[in-house]
DNA sequence: TTGAAAGCGCTAACAT
DNA sequence: ATGTTAGCGCTTTCAA
């Protein structure tokens, strides 16, 4: 039923390499004939099948992201971002959830590697080992980690980290906890090793509670932990964590800010909307979002991996060009931290944070170019 | 670089056909033959591309989903659900986001048609009959909206609305405004029709006030005609809404819900969360996101519109079979009701909607096969 | 049970 | 500037 590129070529009385040229390189056809074409075209409402341009160009105009759990609201920002500047670039992307699970990450990235052009990994869970070798499948950008040698975009969670612990011990708080993410985070190691230097450096004491989900619930069940750990104050991995803890604290006679301090990561829209609003570290989730598309759709505009042509340079090859991208992030200060209240509050019971093994910036680190924007 | 057909037909010694047979129909080939050629597969990583598999049968194993606002928390438990239930059955979602726009609705619909087996029309703005003729370019299942002859999965927010009318009228409440969500939408439509009658028949006064953008700041900014309208209770659209008002009204020096009472539609997760936490309409949506694969996959597979085949039947065809689900809400009672205040408040000024010339169940309405599971 | 051949809709040399 | 031809990776008649 869909009209063919040989229908229009009929209706319009050309060949349909013509045609095909009409619309992949009209500078090629005569402005008269494709005036033609193209109104032939219209009005069979012919429209390229991309399918079948792929199989011969290499480039499908589609690209993969794949996502750690959308309805997690950190994710849905970083979508729609990503989709409006994929699609503003005539691209379609197909979104999937692994619900954490490093298996499903790896499974969605074979199953769409031969659809896409390349594929966004949100927020991975697998190995940096694993992420190289999809990598020599189709070209990646990582998103909220570092791997070495390939594309990524990240945010600079480790600069929000440290102001988070100097506004909390500006304020007076001294024994502070972190929650800590999933196992397999590279955001999460970031912020306890920030954390733990920070803490360190201003005299306070860190005491780390995880790994979590990074869910509300997963804040809530730390409730009863935090209050062992006596702590006055705590960072949680994301809002949603530092959303369920102040619920769990509530639940037992805590209040917040007064008796603790809770900071969050992220910005999403619900820490304006909860009570006390959340003081938390933004994160420009949109921004990321663009920068991935961006970075892989020039990545991936220098290497056609066409079937034909050039064949399947760019996976490997320009690994020169590969940019490091970290975003900016910043501390937003509301009505979930206060002063540390002035008694002494009872001992610990958790794991404390000694400096530890943990080198800042080490040299094996990759480097990184600071050149993004926070999200206004 | 990708290992193709042909790859695994040399590396096992067979013909193309027989490796095409292996993987498209298992059973016409021989035991041992297949198992050396699963195993030449598996070593050379090979994975049949859809694309060209797709450019022949027809099928392209894949599906589209248009959502009005992916931003918007009422969908990305919609989003996961329908990925997840896509992908259970092997078939990846392209997402695409409309921001709310017809005109970006038809566009995405065109876009994608060539390279789905079928698209879900998340809250369409656009006309009935744009929707009907997209419907015959490529099988549509419309979800929060009824087109007569389409398969269509909606929530009972008719139903729903009652219950909070109920709600809210036997607290006491007589005055009572609607803040109705965007123009062009069906739910939009229902609640209003539903609540015309119901606040009727409680004998009491409804106020719309609207169309309004579904956005926490669309609900905010109507706190001063709420205010003026002189009501007690007010229903919004959808739940961001009412937590706008419930802010608005805050700044206004009016508290919820000793002032006035407020009542959402959908339970986002958001609702339990802020505080006071809000009563509202639950409404299924991973169901709905689910409800809505499974309706398209079915009427898909009964009607190949392969490109050899049958041709494109089912398009048209099949509209007997056409489906039209309508999931159970429910009333989830929390803290922004409470009974009216005793005390007269003052006259509204805006529109007052006497019963006016909406019939509830007009014989034009399609028939509703209530069938849908409230999710739990 | 397998192979041969045609072709899905399109692009990209190569001619003209 | 346009037509010819080959073929992307795959499925599907049709024969053998």
């Amino acid at each position: 039923m869909p009209a063919t590129i040989r229908d229009v070529a009929r209706a319009s009385g050309v060949h349909i390499s013509t045609v095909s040229r009409t619309f992949s390189a009209p500078h090629l056809v005569n402005p008269e004939t494709r005036g033609r074409v193209l109104a032939c075209a219209e009005e069979l409402g012919y429209r390229p099948n991309r399918a079948a341009r792929a199989l011969i160009t290499g480039r499908t105009h589609n690209i993969g992201l794949i996502i750690a759990d959308i309805a997690n609201p950190f994710f849905p920002p970083l979508i729609k971002a990503a989709e409006s500047q994929a699609r503003q670039r005539d691209y379609h992307v197909f979104v999937a959830d692994t619900n954490e699970d490093p298996i499903a990450e790896e499974e969605l990235v074979h199953a769409l590697a031969k659809q896409v052009d390349g594929v966004l990994l949100c927020s991975p869970r697998m190995s940096n080992s694993l992420i190289e070798q999809l990598s020599r499948e189709v070209p990646l950008v990582v998103i909220n980690r570092q791997v070495a040698g390939l594309p990524c975009v990240t945010m600079d969670v480790g600069q929000g980290t440290r102001a988070a612990m100097e506004h909390l011990l500006d304020a007076g708080h001294r024994r502070i906890a972190l929650l800590s993410g999933p196992r397999g985070s590279w955001t999460s190691r970031e912020i306890r090793r920030a954390a733990g230097v920070a803490v360190r450096a201003g005299g306070g004491e860190l005491t780390v509670l995880g790994p979590n989900p990074p869910t509300e619930t997963g804040g809530s069940a730390l409730a009863e932990q935090v209050r062992r750990a006596g702590v006055t104050a705590v960072l949680a991995y994301n809002d949603l964590m530092a959303i369920g803890l102040i619920e769990g604290l509530d639940a037992l006679g805590l209040r917040v800010p007064q008796d603790v301090s809770v900071v969050g990561i992220d910005d999403i829209t619900l820490s304006r909307l909860t009570r006390p609003k959340l003081t938390t570290v933004a994160t420009p989730t949109a921004a990321a979002g663009r920068t991935a598309v961006d970075m892989l759709l020039q990545h991936d505009s220098v290497a056609t991996r066409g079937a034909r042509g050039g064949g399947r340079s760019g996976t490997i090859d320009d690994r020169r060009t590969t940019a490091q991208v970290m975003l900016r992030t910043e501390l937003v200060i509301r009505d979930s931290t206060a002063a540390a209240p002035a008694d002494g509050r009872h001992r610990p019971d958790a794991e404390v944070v000694a400096p530890g093994p943990h080198r800042l910036a080490g040299p094996g680190r990759p480097t990184v170019a600071t050149g993004g924007v926070v999200a206004s």
